[in-house]
DNA sequence: CCAACTGCGACCGTTCTAGTCCGAGTTTAG
DNA sequence: CTAAACTCGGACTAGAACGGTCGCAGTTGG
């Protein structure tokens, strides 16, 4: 349960791949997986979400790819996470799509919540900078 | 992704019906399960589970139910979370089971148990008596 | 012996995840 | 202008994990 997800964890080796890059300078996605030994068609999707979420940059055309769009220091392991796997919350009751006859009367919801509170924060303390 | 599974959830209603029984008093699954309005069968596994890990006592027979085995601020989510779910960890690698490819030469992996020791923490912060 | 429990494992349907594939749009090189 | 090398987005499939149910054996108290 408490774990990443694949996507997650590869968006999280991409973007530390980036990281030392010059600016104006970018990486191709497939170049990017078979550096760091990606599959290679997972890594495109991943990559594209980044871009999309704003975190990395992309230029197309032929000599197109992704570079980071902010300081490594300034994006957190929580803003991966929260991109490419949603957060849902703690409690399994999340955005109301899974259906728990307890919904009304559950005791356990708020202390759960303010727990996946201070998880996030432990989260968003760690940055790419320092992976 | 960082979600606990329904067991873990019902683990914690669960336990936290149990906390304010008379010393020598024992509640039955299944009155339990009517009380919490959780699914019927699901919840003698999830009390059997923790009998087995010594989170709560069982007495059989006629009589029979479950009782917590300790104090109720000596309880931690984080170890009801191990017991219902397993504590594999933050990395898609968890237990050798999941292979990757970049298991040898990873760099990302070390900073993840990092992190994942510190949401531990936190989990283990809050006891069933402060839920 | 009988009734009310726990304990354990097998079982199945559903959902989530990982990964692949394909077509369309974009930019640069020649 | 054409072709090559990219990104972008969605559709699709196989497989694993999860939620939930059932049934039976063992145990205890009346
Ligand atoms: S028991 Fe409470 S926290 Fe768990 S799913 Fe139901 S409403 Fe949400
Ligand atoms: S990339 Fe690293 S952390 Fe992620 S699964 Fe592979 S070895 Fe584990």
């Amino acid at each position: 349960m408490i774990r990443l997800s694949r996507k997650s964890d590869y968006g999280l080796v991409a973007l530390k791949a980036l990281r030392g890059l010059e600016p104006g300078d970018a990486l191709s996605a497939r170049e990017l997986a078979a550096q760091l030994g990606l599959p290679g068609d997972m890594t495109p999707k991943v990559l594209a979400r980044l871009a999309q979420a704003g975190l990395v940059e992309s230029s197309m055309g032929k000599a197109g790819g992704y570079r980071l769009a902010r300081a490594a220091g300034d994006i957190s392991v929580a803003e991966v996470v929260r991109v490419l796997d949603g957060e849902p919350g703690l409690a399994p009751c999340r955005e109301g799509i899974l259906e728990c006859n307890r919904i009304e009367t559950c005791d356990i919801k708020h202390p759960l919540d303010n727990l996946h509170q201070e998880v996030m924060r432990v989260l968003q303390g760690m940055s790419i900078a320092q992976l």
